[in-house]
DNA sequence: GATGAATGAGACTTCATTCAT
DNA sequence: AATGAATGAAGTCTCATTCAT
């Protein structure tokens, strides 16, 4: 998604050289890897280090920090949005519902600001972030719509608890780190919490 | 708690200026303040003036900006343990444990950066933070543990699994921030997966 | 004026391309334009940005910004010599001479840098600049000259006095700008001090 | 005049540390020398070289690049309304006023930067510039006045056109520069075309 | 002990200039 | 020839920390 930025009309002519956009992927992947180690505040000389460039390439590519954080958020939800998509086909609703919140939180754990990321999608601070967060919220609630219908996740709970819910384990996965196996248990919790209760099995 | 640590034993001489402590009390004070409304890249020039003193006051007290954040981290820890403490006392252990959980993420929602602490609480970062930390999970411990006693939270579940929901918890109310009915149902969610299910009543 | 520098000779074999001739033209215009508006400090992306064309392409043309902005004043110089030199067939002496002055002065207080270009013309500052300095220096002498014989204009003024005075008017019409009507009058009185004072007319 | 801002009001307490008004001194100083030297484009590193302090203190005196400059053209300012006030008590109106004149030009032919000065006292951008230009505008008036009285100076200019030509005639001092008999010259025809035409001596 | 001025490293950003396409 | 992406020096400004008063 996200057609990267043609800097003119995609008729017009002048296909956008190939190593600029080259060099914005770079750009892109060096900033992700940075901010996840060192935090959002690492310098912008650190990501043009870490991608092999300049600083100049790198603002003229993202003419602003901010723009630059923005876009590795945005890049992020694309691809979580892209993931919940693909899941959509998948045979059992619930385990993909599952499925998906688990992958997302265990990326977070490799503390790589996804969580951050989420935050923003939950929030939608940004004009530009909005319309991938748009895109992942449409997504994830497709899955959780899927996963309703099949009977596997309880019916009373809406997109908006999911992305919380999302987001703070996603944040716990990332802050206390540690421990995968702490982890999977407290996501359990949370599961069980998601899971439709058994129609209480009417009793004989 | 948390000691308010005195240059020198009341033996030494030094009789420890009262109004050095005040000091030192104002400025943790205002840190907490202007790191709440401000995030922790704010200013120790911010601080000094919220607490209206100079900034070399500050960094007598607190020699290191970290120094400063740790203290303001230990400060909110020692309440929470305090507060967890006295809700030992309470008549019933279930609505005592859920009632600590859901104050602390109500005021992670409010009083930023809380989270942050928590969460350091969780890992242990720092040698000073330990104790405080330590003093923390014993309380929630002890709360836990009488809740699963009463049988109203599930026996399966341990502290570090308590506190990362805790910490995402209060994570996902800092970042989301917003909507406090959603906040409220999410950890609802979160509850229900706590809970104890019923021996299955009534099998035959 | 200003040859526009070929290249090489027509003879060398290559004819001077002349999209190369129209664009170093189109790049002129533009700086002039752009540093009239944003000063001298505009950037040379904003120039061809203007001109439609490449950075590059301007610094093709011009290998310095230095040598650009020199090319502005060498051009505008030009213009002036040229203007100078058609009003030497007027038939007023006078006229033609306190009319040039005037159009200088107004032009400034539209046309930024132009007095900057002015005060160039005055010292010879670059080699490059110092043809058109003298070709400016040379007709406006020549105005001047007229002027004089005429009797309208004091006889013991020389062209530096008058240089002088023109790059001060220039500048204070740029930099005061604003109101006409003052600037006009306080043109009138660098006029009334530069007319000939008619013979005392008087008394035997 | 321009009291120096002090910290806290007068009353109240610590009467604004002695070195630090040195220091504000020193880099209004070194600011107007390094200024008149390389232009206003000189950076702020090189001012607090000039001044022997780190950039740190001159940022901390002048918040602003910007608020630098003001200062330095308040500051002329400033001392110009002050010479022009201690020449109001001169012996002959028309020696004071073209001597002020006189003086102003000359001064600003030592490349001070004090046309751009002029020029801003001229327009009023500033609000913080307005206060002195206000009182520049108020000495030179009186004198333009005394001298009109006495009959040294044309009843029908204004200030406005006054203080036009002033900056014009600064301003060519400063960029012309050069020959300071040439300066001399121009500004007699200036001062020719200001003086009062004597009552054309009726003589019969 | 308290104060706040001084310091300078470092962050973000711009821009003249070079060079691969 | 033209283009515009890449480069990195340099500029403005901030801020943790030190130190004279």
């Amino acid at each position: 998604m996200t057609a990267p930025r043609r800097a003119s009309a995609p008729d017009g002519g002048r296909p956008v050289r190939a190593d600029a956009l080259r060099n914005r992927a770079r750009v892109l992947e060096a900033a992700e890897a940075v901010f996840a180690e060192h935090g959002t505040t690492a310098s912008t000389e650190q990501v043009a280090r870490r991608a092999g460039l300049g600083v100049g390439t790198v603002f003229r590519h993202f003419p602003t920090k901010e723009a630059l954080l923005e876009a590795v958020f945005v890049a992020r939800l694309g691809r979580l949005a892209a993931e919940a998509d693909a899941l959509m086909s998948a045979e059992d609703p619930g385990a993909a519902f599952f499925g998906f919140f688990t992958r997302v939180v265990d990326h977070a754990a490799t503390k790589n600001a996804l969580s951050a990321a989420l935050a923003e999608a939950g929030v939608d601070v940004r004009e530009t972030t909005a319309g991938t967060g748009r895109e992942l919220r449409r997504a994830l609630g497709a899955l959780l719509g899927r996963a309703q219908e099949a009977g596997t996740v309880r019916a009373d709970v809406g997109l908006p608890e999911i992305l919380t819910l999302l987001v703070g384990a996603s944040q716990a996965a990332e802050h206390v780190g540690g421990d995968a196996e702490v982890r999977a248990r407290a996501l359990a919790v949370v599961f069980d919490g998601l899971r439709a209760t058994p129609p209480a099995a009417g009793g004989h």
